[in-house]
DNA sequence: GCTAAAATCACGGAAAACCGTGATAAAAAA
DNA sequence: TTTTTTATCACGGTTTTCCGTGATTTTAGC
């Protein structure tokens, strides 16, 4: 009798059904791939894993999910210690959130543009242990190294790359909410002063020219 | 010899492929429906277009598309005085977009959430000449509706929908690209006063409190 | 041709954002 | 334990946005 392989489970999520049901087509067309199931919020993802203890072989993840997104999903097993794989699943092609998200444990992104042909051989390549990104993602990597060689040790200006702080964060979603600093100030508790220093600190930090600029970044990074 | 019924022609419009794909799986699903082609732009749509003279008998177009978007699509149909028959697929339960969507000649109208169990009802009663809206669209104008009927005559503030002029748009779009008010004026010619008075009129028929809501609603209503 | 909508400009005051700079304490990382 | 990062506050000056109000001239619909 012959031992058949271990097929590779796959649990997705994302919030849009239309898409997920895309990504199970494309998985069914190969025999050793199979889904485990989907969610579509990553507060489903997290109920998911604290009920059951454990998700398939690998997540197929998106980031953007209203509430709860991916990079929170991604947090969640950073903080709990899960090892799980992930693969994202991305509209942004932003060099930004490609770093977060690795920084965040993640094996593998692709960006949706062209999910189809990739998804297959990033699951394959992420259940053997390694990493894959599609090849418009991997260009854009290449090309911030290139950037980087040349200049060697520090990087001229601050091209460094600002992740933000949590304190950041919490007033630029208010900033996206069309808050006023003494609104905000008085929302967190905090002096106007402080978040009038934030508001500057994340301009220089995101490089942007107004709270306008600090918006359109929120929502293209999905921080929303 | 039984003559059988012609198969419901699809043409799909959508900036994802596997988008696409999911929805080229459910569609293929049913036997009286089949997919003519898709275009990843709504230039492709237009191209389309005005090289073959037609498309498919329903096209499926996603309104959120880099470049020329949805709307620009069906702005083109209707000035070039073309009857096409087109279910916009959106991730977006805006009332405005809705209507928008609507007033430029949309038969159907569904949501992405739920995208899967809508689409196929969806293409049956458009191409029976008839309207389609998802649950959750539906809901929302009969929301709208029940509000307007309490008032019947005139809308106490102004709640009536504003669709924007071509230059309060021109000048939305600058702002979210973090012009001041003072480049504005100097990039389209016009008196910084005049900008100002537009900057007004904006927030008060977006309804939103400053610049930065002025971001969020271009950018949700992809108006970018 | 008349009316309604759109595009244009003005102005003055209040509020908010932006800029630069510096400082201190607590927490985290090295 | 030292160093770095984060969180916090201050302040004065400049620029920009916001608010309200009103007016004129095209343009477009009826």
């Amino acid at each position: 009798m012959v031992r058949m392989k271990k097929k590779i489970l796959i649990h997705v999520a994302d919030d849009h059904k239309i898409l997920i049901e895309g990504i199970i087509a494309v998985i069914n067309t190969d025999r050793n791939i199979s889904i485990e199931g989907y969610s579509l919020t990553g507060q489903e993802v997290i109920d998911w894993f604290s009920e059951k203890g454990n998700i398939a072989d690998i997540l197929v993840l998106d980031i953007t999910m209203p509430v709860i997104d991916g990079f929170q999903v991604l947090k969640y097993f950073q903080e709990n210690k899960i090892e799980q794989k992930v693969i994202v699943l991305s509209s942004y092609d932003d060099l930004k959130i490609v770093q977060e998200v690795l920084s965040l444990g993640c094996k593998g992104y692709i960006s949706k543009n062209n999910a189809g042909e990739h998804i297959i051989r990033a699951i394959k390549a992420v259940a053997n242990g390694e990493q894959y990104f599609s090849s418009d993602i991997q260009s854009i990597m290449v090309k911030s190294f290139t950037g980087q060689d040349v200049e060697q040790g520090l990087m001229p200006n601050d091209f460094l790359i600002n992740s933000l702080t949590e304190r950041e964060l919490e007033v630029l979603k208010l900033i996206t909410k069309e808050y006023s600093s003494i609104e905000i100030a008085d929302k967190l508790c905090l002096s106007v002063n402080t978040i009038e220093t934030y508001r500057g600190r994340l301009l220089k930090k995101i490089n942007v020219k107004n709270a306008v600029g600090l918006a359109m970044y929120a929502v293209q990074n999905n921080i929303v």
